[in-house]
DNA sequence: TATTGACTTAAAGTTAACTTTAAGTTGTAG
DNA sequence: CTACAACTTAAAGTTAACTTTAAGTCAATA
């Protein structure tokens, strides 16, 4: 029915001093303890625990974690701001998604300019290349490296 | 012709400190300098720092992102050596995607969760819904905050 | 009941990635 | 030629998120 500091921290794959850490910052208020001070976690405690995994891997830091955790205590009547921080945590990642696919784009160019020079034996060749060489799909990568910017006048 | 750090660090969106961190850190080994010891950013240098940049976003330590310019610095014989590291990056920002949309789905389902019940004026009315309640795409990020392991015997 | 492994806390240590500070130098504008 | 803003380095400071250590307690088993 319950579980241990240490085996909830293996079922969740962390470290046990992880999950004492996140208590003492206030992150765990849910957690009981037995009458002799240890840490019960029950079967209901790893939704809590699920959820701050999901903030954490999308970037939240802890103190808003725990700004969450708090406003979870309090009851119905933070309902309406904890769904905001749903919102804007899911704005969040949207953004994430969109800058991780952009940098994605930069890779993948980059792995074509490896495979091209290691075909040819140095990276020389690209000099020899024209933009029309460039597979179509990964200029705007190449021009987003080149720099987007307008270079700036020499002495301006 | 030619950018300060200073410049430099205002076309990046950067603070100048992090250039000079990172040239201390040898990761920018193309930056010259004037005979006084000023560095001399050059219109190519962006495009090795737009790399950083994009390697630094999807996640890669300081000290791999140096290893890669070091391996730059060596010349031709590198290159399948930088094409692998390319690689195993685009691997991993595959993988952050993935587990962006993961979550991604966790925050949908606690944005319904919490819009739900600011509809209700409560969270207990989620004790009053059953399963068919919860919109089809959203059930399987409520299992997974439910936990999809199986429950553990209780005295083992 | 004694042992033992896992638990407890408080406090100090670690790491990455910067940022700040202090003391001094460079180079452009007046 | 002097001011002065922006540059230089080395070293110390900061922050987040843990991890480790030390000293002690709990509770299940022999």
């Amino acid at each position: 029915m319950f579980y241990t500091v240490g085996e909830a921290a293996k079922r969740l794959g962390v470290a046990p001093s992880t999950l004492r850490y996140y208590d003492k910052e206030g992150l765990l208020p849910f957690v009981e303890r037995t009458d002799g001070g240890i840490r019960m976690f029950k079967q209901s405690d790893f939704e809590g625990l699920r959820l701050i995994e999901c903030l954490k891997k999308t970037g939240m830091p802890l103190k808003d974690i725990k700004r969450f955790m708090d406003l979870c205590s309090v009851g119905d009547e933070s309902i309406s701001e904890r769904l905001d921080m749903i919102d804007r945590q899911r704005e969040r990642v949207l953004g994430q998604i969109e800058q991780l696919k952009e940098n994605l784009q930069i890779l993948d160019y980059k792995h074509w300019y490896y495979e091209t020079a290691k075909s040819a034996g140095t990276c020389a060749v690209h000099a020899t290349l024209t933009k029309e060489d460039i597979p179509q799909e990964l200029r705007s990568a190449r021009e987003c490296l080149e720099g987007r910017e307008a270079p700036r006048a020499v002495n301006q």
